[in-house]
DNA sequence: AAACGATTTGACCAAATAGTCAAGAGGGTG
DNA sequence: CACCCTCTTGACTATTTGGTCAAATCGTTT
């Protein structure tokens, strides 16, 4: 039967969804080489053979967790301005501004990766170098639009985008060290003010 | 005798010493969660038993390596260029385009335990608060010479000083993401650039 | 030289860790 | 109904982890 069917690979990809959740949020809370594997399981409700019936160790898991949930994030977050038609810098201002989606007691997941793993580790090095350099893409492609637009003038949007992301990523991590998010707030706007400079031309 | 007294304490000076190093190491490169005792130990030539004679456990020792040796290392670099009596900035700019004064690979010890240690343990949270803020202190403090002097117009030097450790730290994690360190003397011209818009007034 | 405190030695321990495995449940298909 | 494949269960293991401790060593003081 087609719904039986459907009902069991609907049970797999439950099962499967729910560590690959479990496993970033562990992940981001507590670092790759801080996750418990056991407190995975228990907070996916999901017992330890099963999960090595899906995965082949701790490592594959948490790569699969990383890519599956910041590409989604990133990909919701960046790419849909970028899909708009114009007001590409006023919108990519507005989520940069916007404290709602940010955690700064846990940082950003990625830089929290990059930092813990990329010198220990030659898969996790690679991973995220994909994924900043996807994070550093979309950004550029923002700008990209925005000076076909008329928003900002003809310049070199790579190394715009290359110093966004930095700073931006340096303005999270100031706010998680101080444990005040106004530092992430006045970092943005200086970084806002910096890339209004390229406004006129 | 005086010079065997001073030889005593020479050694446990030496051997305590030894395990700061050693731990201090172990955790710039593969974390607090990562160091192994059984590493730190083998590589300071220290055994278990004398290490807890100076330290309570893994964490204190981590703890005073982090404070005495990150203190050790920012006292000299950033504070040197505050006690000149002039070209502050310039000074501050080498010393930035400076490759050899950077690892990448490992990234900045600061940034990498804060994002690793703040949201987990209460006491790295404080210990890092701390370190962080003397940071962007002393380059405050740059920066108000530099106003004095007439380097620079009269600004918010903390906003300014936030806004470039901030930079700096997203610049190191993107030389380290990428294993480019180019993208980390990009970064900084570009933050260069921006401070130096603070120079006429 | 005896006594003392500070240091060193290395064996030992309990707990936690990731990972293994054999047995079984459950639904889909012949 | 019996077979099969996917998935689940939970006990088990080997290893590593940070931490303990009693005995020995060494220099200093009396």
């Amino acid at each position: 039967m087609r719904k039986a069917l459907g009902d069991s690979n609907k049970m797999k990809e439950n099962t499967r969804q729910r560590l690959i959740d479990a496993t970033y949020e562990e992940v981001y809370s507590h670092g790759y080489q801080g996750a418990a594997l056991a407190d995975i399981l228990a907070n996916a409700g999901v017992h330890k053979g099963s999960m090595y019936h899906f995965f082949a160790n701790k490592k594959e898991m948490a790569l699969a967790a990383i890519n599956e949930k910041i590409a989604e994030r990133f990909g919701t977050r960046y790419l849909a301005i970028a899909k708009g038609d114009r007001d590409y810098l006023a919108n990519f201002f507005e989520g940069l501004r916007d404290l709602n989606q940010r955690d700064f007691r846990r940082g950003c997941p990625v830089a929290n990766i990059v930092q813990e793993m990329s010198n220990i580790d030659e898969d996790f090095n690679t991973a995220m170098k994909e994924i900043y350099a996807k994070f550093r893409q979309s950004v550029k492609i923002i700008f990209d639009k925005a000076v076909s637009v008329g928003e900002l003038r003809s310049c070199d949007t790579a190394k715009l985008a290359l110093f966004t992301t930095s700073t931006l990523e340096g303005a999270i991590l100031s706010a998680k060290a101080s444990g005040n998010s106004q530092d992430y707030l006045d970092c943005v706007e200086c970084l806002i003010s910096y890339i209004e400079s390229y406004k006129h031309g």
